[in-house]
DNA sequence: AAATATCCATCTGTTTATATGATGGATATA
DNA sequence: TATATCCATCATATAAACAGATGGATATTT
């Protein structure tokens, strides 16, 4: 015994308080009378205070009684917590969702999954980093995220994946720059004479699907927002998903590219992972539902689904 | 037992992280390591689930043993926020510490002092009702507070008090009312023409210390803070404390009356408690520290100490 | 007023949980 | 290879927690 002050205790103070006496806590809790009595007696050693009093009939609580009451319930609803928690991983639920998303994938749908996965679990933590370019992975990799949503080709590695869809990329640029007034398709020697707005960043991992760096000038960027207004201003082209330009296509901000080579092209979003930290019930969860959002919600994205 | 699951269990888990190892967590808790080992077992029945993956030397923390240990750290600190409860009312503070101020009694002087409550008694909850006229006279009645701080005339009954300052009154009226253009000392015949802004209240306690009701035409208002508003448009007349008007009064929004009779008067404020309930440490502490700053820091208000 | 029914504290003996200390297998370090 | 640590397991000892019986106190009923 490593400290006086049991949850036992505290259960059988609640009992008290709720049935009205130690009797009835006793029949309660499946205990005799006296029990209840030393229980509570106990209680108020380790304490060093009076729960109860006594004078009447039946124990009333003190003010003291009543505080203590409050602490209780508190803990002994936290030690439920606690088993439930436990429970829900003892039947494959993860701890908590650690989720590495890239900047790239349809947010509104990612939020519409997980407003399902919330219902589903109510007491399971939800985390969701959004990252560009090779931060996903970096996060399955150090272990601060468990289940990565981004483009990758499958490799002989510690990661495994499964293939979720395939979002439309295109090149486009400001409807004031030059490019956009060129008649027909581009080739690449004109491209290559231009801007390029490229995503950069921190790891290596990076460039295999940066969409490919064509110009011989380059401007970089950490991140997908800052670049989406340099490319709104007319700084340079650059390969960017659909489903983040539509609104700017359709508006006339900025314009498709026509290209001689290499017309159109996918970024291949997969679900990764640790081979040794599968998903389990909360994670195979929102990849179903995302596969069917992505099958049956088009409107998101012009999304090309496994 | 009524549950399998005890604080106990969750003290050794603790350690167990803390330490890094069974052995450890035994010399810690000064147990031997086969009680840390059985109580680890233990744990891990009646979760029903692996905290521990036992393949290497020293076992580690799995993923849920992680997500269990977060839950557990929250309950021991719970059941030690209990005991420093338990022990801050053993002894004789106030559970907590219910105060029902007039909204006359200058607010920054109880704040300076609570913040000195507060620095000695870390653990002490306290809840402050402003209440207009008979309000805090009514929460100590009913116990929904234990101290009260308001206007008082000491009478035969099972409320206590003592007196602790005199709030300096003053009829006031805005800088654009007729009433401010008298010259020379206005007569009750004169006011009483005029509209006098008056506190209502719900109780019927009122009226004793509200001033006077002077005038026949009258406005009532249920919160201070409204009817200052009023005054300052220039609706009417009323008493207020000074050290509340005093601002407006040197900016020249209101001008203080000087009446004929009754020409200047106090609110007698006292330290009001329920013979049953009488103020304990903290409480005493509270009184004795607004009592030493209304005598050292006039600058608050215009009061007169006892 | 007396009888009855509850209530609680206290006591004793028993059950149950928790601790110890010894042992052996496994894994690092020298 | 030797040594030191680590852990799980077992038998045993210790210490809580419990049941059941008793008596005193307080309501409720007759």
């Amino acid at each position: 015994m490593l400290d006086r002050l049991t949850l036992d205790q505290l259960r059988t103070l609640i009992a008290v308080a709720d049935s009205g006496s130690f009797s009835a806590a006793g029949r309660a809790l499946r205990r005799v009378q006296s029990a209840v009595s030393q229980t509570m007696q106990a209680l108020e050693s380790t304490l060093g205070i009076d729960l109860f009093d006594r004078s009447g009939k039946v124990p009333a609580l003190t003010d003291a009684g009543k505080a203590i009451l409050e602490e209780a319930r508190k803990l002994v609803r936290g030690a439920e917590t606690l088993r439930a928690k436990a429970e829900s991983m003892a039947s494959d639920v993860e701890p908590d969702l650690c989720l590495a998303v890239d900047a790239m994938f349809p947010n509104l749908l990612l939020m519409e999954s997980l407003r399902v996965l919330a219902g589903a679990f109510p007491q399971l933590p939800v985390t969701v980093f959004t990252e560009a370019l090779g931060g996903a992975e970096q996060r399955i990799r150090d272990h601060s995220a468990r289940l990565g949503i981004y483009a990758w080709r499958p490799a002989q590695d510690d990661l495994a994946s499964e293939f979720l869809a395939g979002i439309a990329m295109a090149p486009v640029v400001a409807a004031a720059h030059p490019l956009a007034s060129v008649k027909g398709p581009i080739t690449r020697a004109i491209l290559e004479d231009q801007v390029q707005l490229v995503l950069t960043d921190r790891t290596q991992v990076t460039a295999r699907f940066s969409g490919g760096v064509i110009s011989h000038r380059i401007w970089r960027f950490a991140d997908l927002g800052t670049r989406l207004d340099y490319l709104l201003a007319g700084f340079g082209w650059c390969n960017m998903p659909l489903h983040l330009v539509q609104p700017h296509l359709d508006a006339g901000r900025l314009v498709r590219l026509e290209l001689t080579e290499n017309p159109s092209w996918e970024l291949p979003i997969h679900v990764v992972h640790d081979r040794a930290r599968p998903p389990q019930k909360a994670g195979r969860m929102l990849i179903d539902d995302l596969r069917v959002r992505l099958t049956t919600c088009p409107k998101h994205a012009p999304v090309r689904v496994a």
